[in-house]
DNA sequence: TACAATCTTGACCAACCGGTCAGTTTTGGA
DNA sequence: TCCAAAACTGACCGGTTGGTCAAGATTGTA
């Protein structure tokens, strides 16, 4: 699982265990500045990388002093983790339709439309996640080989199950998560590039929409799911 | 047009005005020179982004002092910009099958290998170029308005006009090229994902053959293009 | 050979950045 | 009120990096 809130969570309990009730005001204090910081940090670290981000950048977004930063989060790097964890549990979400006893149009469908919507709300996550596989993924190679991976496998077998049943196309179900991922966070990753040809300065509300049904059409009828027309 | 050779060609004709003949092998010199810089400029960008690369690291890789680096490369940010010329002429090829005599089967199924391949042969300018999209598209963003946005506005009506002849059902060509662009960069951008999925240490010729033939049967059946099973 | 233009290079510098630290303020319980 | 832990902060430091420069080596021509 992911380290996710590891970071603000373990130091708190290790703290609570001490003294109970007494540390509850003071977590809160804690709580609230590395939700902060880790706001701040995900934005920046959007927009300039790892290496182009600041922690004097940083600590600006977040209004506080650059060292009060670091009394929070030792390193630069283990600021980028915290923001990493945080955009990892995320990523796993919306799987959780695609069962065996489902029907493969609604299922992949909301899938798709889910995957889309975050893509929308996290924009900076969604840079964040893929600049870090951009340069080759050094801080969650992990993370991809296991959670991510088993949680790969067993959606595959879910929709090789759906293709046995005729519901569906025999599609290899790896390749096609790789696809509707991509699909989906070009419309963060590359913003500027879509802007740009379909001619507009920001991407709205109803071009979205217009996007998402479009590729789900594509996707379904791709392959071949029973229903999609 | 794009900038491209730009900074070689223009120095090289400056200069030429002046003594035709004689600067022919001075020429060769200079363009010898620039050519290595800018491969292992590629390189490094690929791998650590604008900020994250450093002018010493690309000299060390192109095998000279970093002293000579800057005497044909005023600053880091020229060096990137001549990086990011070179990359886009890449990404403007390959659509002259696109024409309103052609047959879409072929056509879209023949661009979408040619953009594989290209992802797979120059993935280290793919990346350098989702870099530079990740971070706004600063450098590139009057190409992506002018010459990236006519080529698809060309090419859409190409699309439209298979519609009409109800070769193809009637999509937004545009938001089909972006997932077709999406698709096939995914296996150089986010390589550690896919192979961490695959369970895999490399992408494999047959394996991405095999990935371009799925995807190019479900995005020519997702578009209902006429002869695709 | 003499020359000018171009190329090459080691040494150097100012700016910036991540991180430290000593000292101060705030917090919350006894 | 008192005290210890936690939170906060300005000032500082060492290392790295982009960029400069002056001096020397090559090249091509007259």
């Amino acid at each position: 699982m992911p380290v996710t809130e590891s970071l603000v969570r373990a130091e708190a309990m290790r703290a609570a265990d001490e003294a109970p009730v007494a540390l509850r005001r003071k977590e809160h204090i804690r709580l609230a500045a590395v939700t902060d910081i880790l706001g701040a940090a995900e934005a920046v670290f959007a927009r300039a990388g790892f290496a182009g981000a600041t922690m004097a950048g940083i600590a600006a977004l977040a209004g506080l002093p650059k060292a009060n930063l670091h009394y929070y989060f030792r390193t630069k790097a283990s600021l980028y983790r915290a923001v990493l964890d945080q955009t990892l549990t995320l990523w796993l979400a919306e799987t959780d339709g695609i069962r065996n006893d489902a029907e493969p149009l609604i299922a992949l469908g909301d899938y798709i439309r889910a995957k889309m919507r975050l893509t929308a709300t996290h924009r900076d996550a969604s840079r964040v996640f893929a600049n870090e596989m951009l340069h080759g993924a050094p801080h969650i190679g992990g993370y991809l080989r296991n959670e991510l991976k088993a949680l790969v496998d067993e959606k595959s077998r879910v929709i090789d199950h759906w293709a046995q049943r005729g519901l569906m196309d025999r599609v290899d179900a790896r390749h096609l998560f790789f696809t509707i991922w991509a699909a989906t966070q070009t419309y963060a990753d590359f913003q500027p590039q879509v802007c740009a040809v379909l001619g507009k300065t920001r991407l709205t509300r109803a071009e979205l929409d217009h996007a998402t049904e479009q590729l789900v059409r594509m996707i379904l009828r791709g392959c071949g799911v029973h229903g999609s027309r």
